[in-house]
DNA sequence: AGGCTGTACTG
DNA sequence: CAGTAC
DNA sequence: GCCT
DNA sequence: AATTG
DNA sequence: CAATT
């Protein structure tokens, strides 16, 4: 294994043997037999040139020689007249690694580089010999590179190496001129299959790696340029890998990316049911792998699910009304509508407004209301005033379903459940309770206006009931009556306020984005506080100090959607 | 290799 | 504990 | 799938 | 990031 | 440095 596969030969490692990275491989080429000299002086016929990776192109040639030269640690001029007398041969440092593993001192064409000094014009049969090796190099490539790429790169590559870098200095000096306005838009093919992609492994059930491609859509979303290439994008931008770099190659050549039509058949199945409440990835993959499409199939062939998951009866119920869009202004009357209940029952116990109505969004999907009570850290007497609050508020007609009960609840809801149950032909389990806990810091619920109040401007749902599932909708349509809205109560500590405010505000990425720096400030943050990784306090109350023990300026909820908090620095998508 | 926000509720 | 949701 |  | 050749 | 985990 160790054979001396250097013995009696010299290296010569350029422009500096003295770093880190270079001096551990040194220490490995001496293991393996060979000398590292430091000296021109020691240079000797037999010695190898040695250059460091970054500084040589695609091409096989050396790259920013000017950097190259002020960072030499030998006199270069010297050098390469040795060069050119002895014809010294001269490789990329890269190689030493492969030579160890393979257990054989082998340079191959590919290995070279060529060193052509630009002041040297009486060395044309030198450059023209150096070309030559570079369309060996090039030669020897093609079988090489695989499927990757086509080929097509042998000729030119040095124009297009330099057309790319100077497009690159005109994107970033001068987007302002035409492309917000005419390139707006040029990456949308890539925004939109990159989307598809995160939408496809989420339903696959595959969170991070549907993660990994909802990040590369926001970081081309933020390009304000247009992408000519993956490997541009792979360099230029975060969150691009080589894996999206090829796949944006592909889009780019074809305007289309296989597998992203025609898997859309499983795929649609999957998304017709996971956006019914409470229906994941797990259930609709495993219903879809019984070859079922609607939710009367999973009713006659699995019905223990609805049994054991009752909410998804209401998620069936009210799939459409719930996937339409609300109207903040609608936003405030249910917030009235549950304070004005909230008054008769405990005076003292404040309701907001959270999520993306704080956020300042023109429509929400759905609205949150978080309580608390002054002084009060004892979320039990608000989980009692809950459960009196949705008592009353059913009976008076605004609540139509509570995807969460108790056990006086599941009393007060027995009717509209049994009536559910008997719909799509189960059985009430009467003898079962619905039921975990009999006090709930939370409840999910369906909530509708009176029209009397408020009238919903009649528009279609964005997701639309099979035919042959319709016989259970609840949904709006065509009546004249509002929609159902999906209304969350969450509640919290009087001195968690700041931090409970600060995770229902949200939005979703943002309370990811801050709580992964706290994780790199070695601390931990939630609806219940930021602490220290053993556990203690800093702060729950004041939301503005847990920003400040982030070292980070505060961010007005309207900046907390999707692309923009971070204002206007460093997160920029836009790599180092 | 291991992380990817952190928590509550249900069965 | 897994699945779902926020 | 990307990052460290 | 840490480890390995 | 590159490849691996």
């Amino acid at each position: 294994m160790n054979s001396k596969i250097f013995l009696n030969t010299k290296f010569l490692i350029l422009p500096n043997s003295n770093t880190t990275s270079i001096e551990i491989l040194s220490e490995l080429i001496r293991k393996f037999g060979g000398e590292i000299i430091e000296d021109l002086e020691d240079l000797d016929k037999n010695t190898v040139i040695l250059i460091n990776d970054s500084y040589i192109g695609d091409s096989g040639s050396l790259i920013q020689q000017d950097l190259f030269r002020r960072e030499c640690h030998v006199n270069f001029t010297t050098l390469e007249d040795f060069v050119h007398a002895n014809e010294l041969q001269i490789v990329r440092v890269s190689c030493v690694s492969r030579w160890i593993k393979q257990g054989a001192f082998q340079i191959l064409g590919e290995d070279l580089v060529s060193i052509i000094s630009d002041t040297g014009e009486e060395h044309g049969s030198q450059t023209s010999t150096d070309n030559s090796i570079t369309d060996i190099i090039i030669d020897e490539n093609v079988p090489d590179s695989e499927a990757e790429t086509e080929g097509n790169i042998e000729l030119e590559s040095f124009e297009d190496v330099e057309n790319r870098n100077s497009m690159q200095y005109e994107h970033i000096n001068e987007p302002l001129i035409e492309s917000s306005y005419i390139n707006l838009g040029k990456n949308d093919v890539l925004i939109k299959a990159l989307n598809l992609l995160a939408k496809k492994y989420r339903l696959k059930g595959d969170q991070f790696r549907a993660r990994s491609y909802t990040l590369a859509k926001a970081s081309i979303e933020k390009c304000p340029y247009k992408i000519e290439s993956g490997a541009q994008a792979q360099r230029e931008l975060t969150n691009i890998g080589l894996s999206i770099a090829k796949k944006i190659d592909i889009i780019l050549k074809t305007g289309i990316l296989p597998g992203l039509e025609e898997v859309n058949l499983v795929e649609r199945k999957l998304d017709y049911f996971t956006n019914c409440h409470a229906v994941g990835s797990y259930k609709a993959k495993r219903w879809e792998l019984f070859k079922l499409s609607s939710f009367s199939d999973v009713v006659t062939r699995f019905p223990d699910d609805f049994i054991t998951d009752w909410t998804m009866l209401f998620g069936w119920s009210y799939y459409e009304d719930w996937s339409k869009r609300i109207s903040r202004e609608e936003c405030e009357c249910h917030l009235k509508i549950v304070k004005d209940t909230l008054k008769t029952i405990d005076p003292s116990c404040h309701v907001e407004l959270q999520g993306s109505y704080v956020r300042g969004s023109e429509t929400c999907g759905d609205i949150d209301l978080l309580f608390y009570k002054q002084y009060c850290d004892d979320t039990k007497e608000i989980g009692i005033i809950f459960e009196k609050l949705v008592r009353l508020l059913f009976r008076k007609g605004f609540i139509q379903c509570s995807l969460m009960l108790t056990s006086k609840l599941q009393e007060t809801f027995k009717d509209i459940l049994r009536e559910r149950f008997q719909k799509c032909g189960l059985k009430y389990p009467s003898g079962s309770s619905l039921f975990a806990s009999d006090i709930n810091k939370k409840y999910y619920l369906g909530t509708k206006l009176p029209t009397s109040v408020y009238k919903a401007r009649d528009e279609p749902p964005l997701l639309k009931l099979k035919e042959c599932d319709k016989y259970m909708s609840l949904s709006s349509s065509r009546k004249n009556e509002n929609p159902c809205r999906r209304l969350d109560f969450f509640c919290c500590k009087w001195s968690e306020i700041g931090a409970a405010r600060m995770q229902w505000t949200g939005s979703g990425e943002f309370n990811r984005w801050i709580r992964l720096l706290a994780d790199k400030h070695g601390l931990k943050l939630s609806q219940h506080g930021l602490f220290t990784r053993e556990g203690e306090l800093l702060e729950s109350y004041d939301e503005r100090k847990i920003f400040q023990l982030l070292h980070v300026d505060y961010v007005k909820p309207e900046l907390r959607s999707e692309g923009l908090w971070q204002q206007d620095e460093t997160k920029g998508m836009i790599k180092k």
